[in-house]
DNA sequence: TTCGTAGTTCGCAAAATTACGAACATTAAT
DNA sequence: ATTAATGTTCGTAATTTTGCGAACTACGAA
């Protein structure tokens, strides 16, 4: 008796959704452009880059961590963060693929 | 005596992630989605996809059209609801500027 | 005029996000 | 054993987001 419609998102529809999501700050798309262009990327030089506290920072760089798009390893006294390449890659394909295939037909509105 | 670090973002970061947040929740995605590969996209047929309340559709139309992604017009009875093509390819110079010019460097972590 | 259709807006509640300072943990140096 | 340096976590507050049902608006048809 399950009357109802299975209107669940899809897998992709939700996967695109959480690497948009992660980059709906303006903070963390700042610490993905500096990290994409860094060698070294240490959390305070993130810091550094932000009109933000460190507690804020680092809650930003979780949110990013825990969408895939960076990660992040223990460099005594420091922390090194970097962008996940994998699931940056990842990320890419996903919006081109959006943008590609969602084409508005030319008998739409405008 | 302007001590305070002029550390705001920049304009493009704002707005690329004015874009990403609109694109932050599968609902929107699926509405983007079903816009750009329908010729017809009245309200209704939108509520239909989702699994959701139609004042809750309303609201995520809403952000869509605030961020500039859809544009809506009357047709009474209906509403008419399409992609903003001016500003969807926009967006998709965005992401792909964002993605193209953030390579992550091969010295980096990974 | 009354009714039905199609959406929007209102009012509310629950949850998530954003932000901060203070406290804490870890390790290295004195 | 202290102290300093580097981040994370905690506790809290303010705001935003997400969601719903109910009320409302606008219009056309009966």
């Amino acid at each position: 008796m399950d009357n109802l419609k299975n209107k669940d998102y899809t897998i992709d529809n939700e996967q695109l959704a959480r690497f948009a999501k992660a980059m709906g700050h303006p903070a963390r798309i700042t610490i993905l452009n500096f990290l994409a262009s860094m060698d070294s990327c240490y959390f305070g030089d993130i810091h550094n880059e932000l009109p933000i506290a460190k507690a804020t920072v680092s809650q930003h760089l979780k949110e990013l961590k825990d969408a895939g798009l960076i990660q992040g390893e223990i460099e005594t006294p420091k922390v090194k963060y970097c962008i996940n390449r994998d699931n940056w890659e990842k990320a890419q394909v996903y919006f081109e693929t959006f943008f590609t295939d969602c084409k508005p037909k030319t008998t739409c509105c405008n």
